[in-house]
DNA sequence: GTATACCCTTACGTTAAGGTCAATATGTTT
DNA sequence: AAACATATTGACCTTAACGTAAGGGTATAC
């Protein structure tokens, strides 16, 4: 396959696509006339990759997982690790947006919201 | 103040510091020598800024905030609709974060984690 | 007179792509 | 064969908010 069909069945950009090739985590033929192409092997990687990034992994956490995936020695243990680091992470995030969350909420709440110039949100950033 | 002196009181680098300076942000005056002064205005704005990103506010956000503080003709539906924005733009990342927990959270639990090839995480990204 | 603790500017590196470009390549009309 | 439309290529620019390093000035203490 081309990059362009690829890039409409996996819904992502071609940019993308070379991107990735780029920093080698793809790869791809080339025929004579420079142009890539795209095995059955390559295109399943490309949709490996694709999932693994909605899961929220970055591209050096993916590289690592296709690496896994690729091979067959692989020991769960390890594909589970990175999961496991990644939740980690991702719970803290939430964690962290939520206390974010609940100062804004309070703030807002607390802002009449009017035309005139008092307003509880400067005045708790601006607070000695 | 000079400005190793603020870093610390504030607990921000000094890079920082004079990025907020580079983008506008904020503002010094300078010595014979050079060296940046902050008085005591240049300073508030900078407890103020540092407060406005703790909240989540991106550094454009807080040019705006500023701009407000420093504006007595504000209005406070003004400050309040940035923070609304806010919390809207938080709220979705929130969901969006959740929604990836819980499907880690999942493929976490359906690993083994042994020292076989054998992953359900990774038969679930590579699936056709 | 040198050690250290400051201070300065310039400028490239980071993440994960998206935008834009000119230069080729291919395919379809005329 | 020439004109035109569409694909593809690599390369460089941009984003946010700094980090990091290079290379050099200044001030105080010992």
């Amino acid at each position: 396959m081309f990059i362009t069909a690829i890039s409409k069945k996996l819904k992502i950009t071609t940019r993308a696509i070379r991107h990735y090739e780029e920093i080698g985590i793809i790869n791809s033929k080339r025929l004579e006339n420079n142009y890539r192409y795209f095995d059955q092997v390559n295109v399943d990687k490309l949709k490996f990759l694709v999932r693994a990034r909605k899961l929220g992994f970055s591209l050096e956490e993916c590289k690592e997982l296709i690496l896994l995936f690729e091979n067959d020695n692989r020991r769960s243990e390890h594909v589970r690790e990175i999961a496991k680091n990644k939740l980690k992470s991702i719970k803290k995030q939430i964690t962290d947006l939520k206390d974010l969350e609940k100062s804004l909420k309070w703030l807002v709440l607390k802002c009449p919201g009017d035309n005139k110039p008092d307003c509880p949100i400067i005045d708790e950033l601006a607070k000695g």
